[in-house]
DNA sequence: TGTTTTTGTGGGTAGTTGTGGGTTAAAATG
DNA sequence: CATTTTAACCCACAACTACCCACAAAAACA
């Protein structure tokens, strides 16, 4: 699985086209076949995930989460504002309108690279408050992590 | 299985008829032979199963379904109000006066893909109160799937 | 530093898609 | 059997989208 690292700045055009940093497309995996599936993220974000690895997301969801009512709902919501976007030959790929609103996103976008194999596209306003204050808690978050490291076990330190 | 993604809002014409999103037409193997079987879904929606999604359902309920009052009763209403409908030249299917009233429809049709591979007709103005509603709990529901899969194990982690 | 290649952004156009209506064939009704 | 109603099929057109090309800015290279 690819990882992805760093932020990007574009913008969207009119016609809710949004170019991926040319880093990622590279890292994309032939499997991928150059398609993203955009869907809603946390904290108001966007998550694009190539194909491939939506699949084995999507896999692992039909054989491990159980069946109950609220799982059912979350993949009926999860199902119905979901899109699978190509990337055109510029190396871009089309946020609905729905998209930009649940993100907020009216001109400029930050992209996100994620460890996990997935990407996240945020209003660049809102990222920079998002990241501005993060970045004030980091040292606790960063031991407070560390810690819970240490509780895993050895597998889990890198 | 084909996996149906996104949500698109198309009317409904004088003669009952709906439209299914290009995109899902494209979607469907060549043993779906443009038929959708149309059936009563839960939050009062309607599903439309491509014919041969519909198929192995049908073989899973008869070999795997215990023969129970209750069942019985079950599988005799979805046989009754259940009905087929094929593709005309344009891409839509038509929908039962039955049908439409079931589920509320009167002029603006949502169709909302589900990963499962089959559809859902919902009534535009209620569609956008469910998801509505389903939003407010969005970021609970996302850390509550995210939390399962972690704990199912090795796989469930991308 | 000058030159070439890659990357990001914008816009035009042809083909596809969504919507409506008309015409003919089949079914239901009296 | 005649008449009315219903449903299937076909065609037409407006709106939209995917595809194409163009260009400027940035990066890589010599």
């Amino acid at each position: 699985m690819a990882s992805f690292y760093g932020s990007f700045d574009y913008s969207v055009d009119a016609k809710g086209r949004v170019n991926i940093p040319a880093k990622f497309r590279k890292a994309l995996s032939p499997e991928a076949e150059d398609t993203f599936i955009v869907t809603y993220g946390s904290e108001n974000c966007l998550e694009a995930y190539p194909k491939d690895v939506w699949n084995k997301r999507i896999a692992d969801l039909a054989d491990h989460l159980p069946r109950t009512p609220e799982n059912d709902k979350w993949l009926r919501f999860i199902s119905g504002t979901s899109a699978d976007s190509v990337l055109d030959v510029q190396g871009r790929i089309i946020l609905s309108a729905t998209q930009m609103k649940y993100a907020n996103i009216t001109k400029n976008v930050t992209i996100v690279g994620n460890i996990k194999g997935y990407i996240e596209l945020w209003d660049s306003e809102r990222y920079k408050e998002y990241i501005g204050a993060t970045m004030k808690d980091f040292d606790t978050s960063f031991y407070a992590v560390e810690d819970q490291l240490a509780k895993m076990g050895q597998s889990a330190q890198v």
